[in-house]
DNA sequence: GTGCAGACTTAGAAGCTGGACG
DNA sequence: CGTCCAGCTTCTAAGTCTGCAC
């Protein structure tokens, strides 16, 4: 079955503040309802055995499930989990149930180890009988009509209750995070459009027909009070054209972002001070891409920063570092309490102003007192119309990418080398924007894999040479028989073959060395102008399929159909 | 300006799967 | 044929930014 491709990137978009005409669809997929234990599977207090309610027993299998991961370790975790625990049970329970300490979940646990252990050794049968199962509630809820097109939906299942799993310190983790009913959930449909039925003898919160915005149905999640959201796929129209404008903004910046600099350096010496800061703020936006760093309420999440919110202690100054004249050392926790460390020698100026900033000020003070991202994006938003800080991550992802590209790429190599030096490109950007990952559990191992392998093939390599030579003695020697001169050929294929295997792993191995703590996905997907790659491929004979996957290339569907090799970003 | 709700993008980790390999 | 693991998909938290009320 071949899907329709909507080229919409071809068509007029709609006015401004109108996102749809007509939207069809069958509302959020619920999680299942719960189902309890078996009987045999035990919950202890005080080495007791102890039934539980049901909803006790829930909320406790939502931990039993935690009970190996480093969550349960934690103090704050912990706490929160009981407390809210305890909000579930029934006053008995209450009263029985005073210490976490006491509770022993390891039954729950086993059990559920043993049922996930039990779904991977289901028959193939069970197994596509599961997947059939799957694609036909995909088929259901996974798709909705806008303006008569198909539309893949993002996340059409609501999200199951559990225990929150805040990234970082955050003080909240650990609390229970409610199941979602119909009733606290609002749909946002065509006026025209049969509204989806709610579960069994439940009822929406609301049905709401606004064309002005995206999602397709929304609830309050209790943690945090703020909204979830059910929206389309990343590869709909309404995403895609979202995604083209940004990166036409971003190009935009390109042609002004000289004269932006040769002003925020010039006010590096303005007289008011609002206006320093600001100045060296967008320096660091700029040269540095971090993040604008909204002021968050204090002991409602992690405690981390951006630009604006960056505080006394998160920069250090050095008059000379390793060599260097007035560097700025940073080391701060970033969005998802990723750490970011860079030591960054600067102008001089730039360093007077930080000294300045921070002077009369303790930790635990703001470096720019005197800005807000609202009035940065304000006043950027006056240099070029639709530019805000995160403009210049975009603009600087890409530049750097189509720059790198530019001088890493060898036009002779072979696809393989050229793939490395796509990667490498690739790494830069992520290494700008301080994408990192945990270094894969089995990296080590899979490294000593890739050598043993290497070394394999080597040994292969040296064994054929071996028989070329003593096929060609032979050849000489025994009356040049076409026999063996057809073995020498194919020998020689071999050998080439195993050659190349041999650069191909080498390469993977590089690549994954140097890829150990660095994540390239997200600027792939929304850092980097996809027309750069597709270009570049287009260029240098690189199938676009080895740079983007399927999803991928669903995503960028408008960029591929739309650039040829002389694009420039 | 400031604070807040709402909408939407960006983010790393967890979970899953299918194909390589012995 | 089973095992392993790499790449993909899914999940949902955590940001940014806009617009509105005061």
């Amino acid at each position: 079955m071949k899907e329709e491709v909507w080229r919409w990137w071809e068509e007029t978009p709609h006015p401004d503040g109108i996102k749809w005409k007509t939207m069809e669809h069958n509302g959020p997929y619920f999680p299942p309802a719960y189902e309890r234990l078996p009987k045999n599977v035990k919950f202890y207090y005080e080495g007791e055995v102890m039934e539980l309610s049901e909803l006790a027993e829930e909320v406790a299998t939502f931990y039993a499930k935690m009970l190996e991961h480093d969550y349960t370790k934690k103090d704050i975790f912990n706490k929160n989990f009981f407390e809210d625990w305890r909000k579930e049970m029934t006053d008995e329970e209450r009263k029985k149930i005073k210490k976490l300490e006491k509770c022993n979940f390891q039954e729950m646990c086993d059990f559920f180890k043993e049922q996930s252990e039990a779904r991977k050794n289901k028959t193939k049968e069970e197994k596509l009988a599961l997947k059939e199962e799957n694609a036909k509630i995909a088929e259901e809820y996974g798709l909705c009509t806008m303006d008569g097109h198909k539309q893949k939906v993002g996340n059409f299942r609501i999200e199951p209750p559990g225990l929150f799993r805040g990234r970082g310190d955050h003080p909240k983790q650990g609390k229970l995070k409610k199941r979602v009913k119909a009733k606290n959930v609002i749909i946002n449909i065509g006026k025209d459009a049969p509204v989806p039925s709610p579960p069994e003898g439940e009822k929406w919160k609301a049905i709401q027909h606004d064309a002005s915005v995206t999602w397709l149905a929304c609830w309050t999640e209790n943690i945090t009070g703020s909204n979830k959201y059910v929206m389309l796929n990343a590869a709909a129209r309404i995403k895609g054209e979202k995604d083209w404008q940004k990166y036409e903004t971003a190009r935009k910046l390109k042609e002004c972002v000289h004269k932006i600099r040769d002003e925020y350096k010039n006010d590096w010496k303005a007289k008011e001070m609002r206006i320093r800061q600001r100045a060296v703020a967008m320096y660091f936006i700029d040269k540095l891409a971090l993040r604008a760093g909204h002021e968050k309420d204090e002991g409602e999440s992690a405690d981390t920063v951006g630009c604006c919110s960056l505080r006394v202690e998160h920069i250090t100054l050095h008059a000379q570092k390793e060599g260097d004249d007035y560097v700025v050392e940073f080391d701060f926790l970033g969005k998802d309490s990723i750490r970011y460390t860079n030591s960054v020698p600067v102008e001089k100026r730039v360093y007077k102003n930080l000294e300045l900033f921070k002077k009369d000020k303790q930790p635990g003070d703001d470096l720019f007192d005197r800005l807000t991202t609202s009035s940065l994006n304000k006043f950027l938003g006056e240099q070029m119309p639709g530019l805000t800080a995160k403009v210049f991550r975009t603009y600087n992802a890409s530049n750097t990418l189509q720059q790198q590209l530019d001088s890493l790429t060898e036009p002779d190599a072979n696809v393989t080398a050229k793939l490395l030096q796509y990667n490498r490109a690739n790494r830069a950007v992520a290494i700008l924007c301080n994408h990192q990952r945990a270094p894969p559990k089995t990296f080590d191992k899979q490294m000593t894999n890739l050598v043993n392998k290497l070394k394999d093939k080597k040994k292969a390599i040296k064994t054929v040479k071996k028989e070329i030579k003593e096929l060609k003695k032979e050849y000489h020697n025994n009356g040049k028989s076409e026999k063996v001169k057809n073995t020498i050929e194919k020998k020689k294929k071999q050998a080439e073959r195993l050659e190349e295997q041999y650069f191909k792993l080498e390469v993977s191995m590089t690549d994954k060395e140097e890829n150990k703590e660095i994540a390239l996905g997200t600027s792939k997907l929304n850092y980097l102008d996809p027309r750069i790659s597709i270009a570049w491929c287009k260029k240098h004979e690189v199938p676009i399929e080895k740079i983007y996957n399927k999803t991928q290339r669903e995503k960028f569907q408008w960029a591929i159909d739309m650039t040829d090799e002389t694009f420039v970003f």
